[in-house]
DNA sequence: AAAGAGCACATTGCATGCATTTTGCGCGAT
DNA sequence: ATCGCGCAAAATGCATGCAATGTGCTCTTT
């Protein structure tokens, strides 16, 4: 619906490749946070030429997983908890925006059937197996990204998924492992959802806005009671390797 | 202060000149919105190589100027007036945020000097003499990138850096010509700025934030205005070109 | 031992050739 | 007249060579 952004755009193409597998390499922590990327070293270790490991390498900097060197070239980028927790607060205020677009442009109840579908779907059973925490991981990225097409607006689409990519702020990552993860937590959030829901069918914009904005406290406190706690599990976690405290 | 964006990057290399020189074009309406930009047809317009200007083209992208094409090459892309309302809607709601950080994180109020400083010297006198208005205009962009340094988050300052990139998204082009200025609306401005920084020294972050956003409803206002109006001369403002009804 | 200069190497910026894919047009069939 | 096919031209994707610049190390000097 929106003007695809940058990171979806081609398949099959070389570039395409280096970028998921560089980014994917990046967050698994293979380079250290503040690392330099050297195209040369990257050719050998990607298999590909420079000219496509230097588009993927603007592509991975615009996205913020890297830092351009004045003088040339990039480097791993590092994430303080602080730039995080900010990360994950702008997602939420521009959440709170699309929920309360969602309310204000509303036309017809109907436009709502689909998130209502995905309601009662994203609770979770005690004990949580893989699979089911793997679904519902993938209908909460459903259910926010929903949400944020019923903004009609591909301007804040498109803010929206830039302010994704950093590490742990997108509304799928709140929650990390199983293991470390409160069923009651999953209830909470449903509630919540339900509750943003109702606030667009009512067209109550306002509530919309400040019921979507706490909800991504959610994952900020994940956030927080992980890497507090479980530190060697945490330590697994896409994006982790990035994080300086 | 903040991780820098990847458009202030380096100096005097063709990519940074093909970068400026492209993006004014693109702005002053050179091509048709909708326009396929090919790299070869680049490469006599702009005396450079495939290679830079591929470059500049991805960056251009990903400031939202261009939109890619699936199989390949950019676009000039093209604005509904939706859009720019959206994205200066955005950006009063990352301003408003700003504010609201600025407030919660005030930590002295010495840390006010400047933008005070700024604020009696963002008024207009009658009549306006055009350098009377740049200055204007130039006042207006420090004081809101003041604001935004108060903040402290480098991870909203990335964001606020990316949503302004849109034409009239930034809150400089809240206002377009001398001619068509209504020089009571700076005074309308002023008093926000003011009641702005009041708002932020006694931490009261929700009006803060409140303010901030209102705020941005001017350079609403003012765009519509243009735009039903003064078609002629809206026309010649950068990026007019690319605005679609 | 510390600091500075100089040099060799490493790295990026740019240019350009080749191969593949896409695109647009013209022609023919229905 | 419209639709579809096929071909030619054009455009991008990729690879690689060259030049200029930056980087880091060593050696010298104080």
């Amino acid at each position: 619906m929106p003007a695809s952004p940058i990171t979806t755009v081609n398949s099959n193409t070389q570039t395409e490749r280096l970028v998921l597998t560089l980014r994917a390499r990046i967050l698994k922590g293979e380079f250290s946070a503040g690392e330099r990327l050297t195209e040369l070293g990257l050719v050998s270790l990607l298999r590909a030429s420079r000219t496509p490991i230097r588009i993927a390498l603007e592509r991975l900097a615009n996205e913020g997983l890297l830092d351009p060197i004045p003088t040339g070239g990039f480097r791993v980028r590092s994430f303080s908890t602080i730039d995080i927790c900010d990360a994950i607060e702008i997602r939420g205020v521009l959440e709170g925006t699309a929920a309360r677009f969602a309310a204000e442009r509303l036309e017809r109840v109907e436009e709502l059937g689909r998130v209502k579908r995905l309601l009662p779907r994203v609770i979770l059973e005690n004990p949580i197996s893989p699979e089911s925490f793997a679904q519902f991981l993938d209908l909460n990225r459903t259910f926010h990204r929903e949400v944020w097409c019923l903004a009609k607006s591909p301007s804040l689409f498109r803010e929206l998924e830039h302010a994704c990519k950093i590490p742990f702020a997108a509304p799928e990552a709140l929650v990390f492992s199983p293991a470390d993860y409160e069923v009651s937590t999953a209830h909470v959030a449903a509630e919540q959802h339900r509750a943003i829901v109702e606030a667009i069918e009512n067209r109550e914009g306002s509530r919309a806005e400040a019921l979507a904005r706490e909800h991504s406290r959610i994952a900020r406190r994940n956030l927080e009671a992980v890497f507090r706690s479980n530190k060697e599990g945490a330590s697994r976690l896409p994006g982790a390797a990035l994080v300086t405290h």
